[in-house]
DNA sequence: GCAATCTTGGTAAACGTTTGCCGAGAAAGT
DNA sequence: ACTTTCTCGGCAAACGTTTACCAAGATTGC
């Protein structure tokens, strides 16, 4: 310690090899604690050692290992994200929501998809508790309890969307599916429609289910009947979609509007309409879920019920550091739809007839007048 | 070891706080070596003993701690992937081959994206040197150099698309941009077209400009001269295409073709075309590039150039495992690209028009002749 | 029954950090 | 000049593994 102006550097820039937090030490003339103080942020360490101790690190590029770091200091800074699949645009969108309230917060991201095949949902699991992710966000839809309960044993926070449990440790993520596809409901019944299909998604994912629900719940409340042969199954995928609007086709009638339990399938159902050479919205409307990005530029644009990927992320987030911080044991949050009017729902064929100019079915300007609910 | 049997545990399942290696071993009856060597398949370990342990291990439900095996071993089992954005539909389906084929391989994949923000870079190539990835995919087609040194000092492997160093330890996926985009233009030639525009990537983007120079030099072949003010630069989303398809629309004459740097881009162009009361593909053609999932259910199908994803992935992966075996030092791969046919093409208006029957704009009985390059 | 071979256990070092403890200087106040 | 207060350095333990080593036990071959 006497010739500590002596051991340092004269600048050589000759990196070595290792780079250790040792060598920053070296480097600086400083202990490995000071160090580690100053990257920590510890507030004993005074301005000219840190001063020094950063610029030692920047000459070296040296950076902290994570593994290391996460092995004695226990916390990975890490949160998991489980996401259903990764090509269906509504998940980009939410991945990109989360990752930037992760880093907001401190943390990184680490994605798993589960193709909702439930090998692979294990094979998530099995990752984020390898990887020791600090809280897990399971936006899949559907989960299997006992890959889970191996989470919740280690006390690793979790956050569900829809239905989860509600143990100590885990908050829910309540869509409020209700609210958008009455509106959308009422945005079809307002244009006259009585005669509505709804294409679901597949009925092991409880949202599927729950929007389904909700869809024969406002059809209810509007007082019309649901006929069960216009209830049919896709697999939230485009060519669920294209399938189901092939099904609906083959039936003895056609119904006037057909509601979607996600974008993918509306953009499936849009396509094969235009196919069997019908119109959007003159012979058919169409409702997605999700609002994606797509559903702007469809032809027409597509109606569909928003969820804030955003507010999803946001309040997964917020959740999981409330776990984290012991601030909450369990709670709920809400998440709202509602309903983005464009232009593939209209008046039902038939009604309303002489507004409909025939030659002009380009979205420029359709005489179709739509109502904002 | 004499009483190794006495101290076997009788299957109390009251699981420990501690989910140590120590703890499999006491559970099995084995030493901690043991446990480690049955875990890392090392070959010697005789079945009995290796069964004993997986049970073990499954009645624990244990999983050994990445990070320390990391920290000793030097192997993250990481690989690390880098994309402009996630949100723009063709990643993710590379995300999802690149992921497939790392884990064929035995890998875990890190994704973290650019945004096309140099800030952002660097905080995607902190986090792969943090988080020790073996090796690094730079799938955001356009890089920034200084910061991939790093990289390049700690020996990581690299692989770039389109252009990159030739430096050992990195590899470059060189994309055959001219071939599929001659075939375009071959098939938009053929189909009659000699005005034909292009709506370009970034400009700072290289694979944005090798597909523009792929253009002008298949122009070029095809003896159709270059008219520079039909080369707008869009950015690669709906909105840059949208707007590029509004510069078009302004200027003093149509083109009857338009070639799009990606498919989001031509989606935009395909839905601003709409939107100005133009049919495609009668008065106006399209083509896009990618071949992104959605292409195929666009109104019309949108005709667009593929580049393989899963061919991508699966080089890239490849890559990075020769050069973390040590089998190559740098080697270019080739990715082919071809064109894909579909409606969004068509004979220029004016030509052929007797051939076109006014009424019938869908697609499912469209006159237009189409060939197949 | 003896030697040769194969497995296993115990031990210990290593990976790169964090963190608590204690003592040694330095700076500051009296 | 002497005490008090700060700050830093050195040291060491810990995190959960892997892995090399050697000795001991089990198994096999003869």
């Amino acid at each position: 310690m006497a010739n500590k102006k002596n051991k340092r550097s004269t600048g050589s820039l000759k990196k070595p090899a290792l780079m250790d937090i040792r060598t920053v030490a070296e480097h600086a003339s400083v202990s490995i604690a000071t160090v580690s103080r100053t990257i920590n942020h510890v507030p004993t360490v005074n301005a000219k050692m840190a001063k020094r101790v950063w610029e030692a690190i920047r000459e070296l590029n040296y950076f902290p290992n994570t593994q290391a770091r996460a092995l004695v200091s226990g916390r990975s800074g890490l949160l998991g994200l489980i996401v259903s699949e990764i090509t269906n645009p509504f998940f980009p969108e939410l991945i990109q929501g989360f990752e930037d309230v992760a880093v907001e917060n401190g943390y990184e991201i680490l994605i798993s998809s589960t193709n909702y095949d439930p090998k692979r949902m294990s094979l998530c699991i099995r990752r984020m508790l390898e990887r020791k992710t600090e809280g897990v966000a399971v936006m899949t839809f559907g989960i299997e309890e006992p890959l889970l309960e191996q989470l919740a044993e280690r006390n690793i926070p979790m956050v569900f969307v829809d239905v989860g449990p509600d143990s100590p440790g885990t908050s829910v993520l309540k869509v409020d599916y209700h609210h958008g596809i009455r509106q959308g409901v009422q945005h079809l019944a307002a244009l006259g429609h009585r005669d509505i299909a709804f294409v679901s998604g597949p009925a092991r994912l409880h949202s599927a289910q729950s929007r389904l629900n909700a869809f024969s719940k406002s059809l209810n409340e509007c007082g019309i009947a649901l006929d069960p042969a216009w209830i049919v199954e896709g697999d939230h995928t485009l060519e669920g979609g294209i399938l189901a609007m092939e099904k609906l086709l083959a039936g003895d009638k056609l119904p006037t509007a057909v509601m979607c339990s996600n974008d993918m399938t509306a953009i499936g159902v849009l396509h094969k309409v235009y196919r069997a050479g019908l119109r959007i919205p003159d012979d058919l409307s169409i409702i997605g879920f999700d609002d994606i990005q797509m559903a702007r530029v469809t032809i027409p644009p597509l109606t569909s019920i928003q969820m804030s990927r955003l507010e999803l992320a946001r309040a997964a987030v917020t959740a999981l550091r409330a776990h984290l911080e012991g601030t909450e044991t369990h709670r709920e949050y809400k998440i709202d739809t509602h309903l983005v009017v464009r232009e593939s729902t209209g008046y039902p064929p038939g009604a309303m007839e002489h507004l409909q100019q025939s030659g002009q079915r380009n979205g420029q300007d359709s005489a179709v007048k739509r109502k904002k609910v």
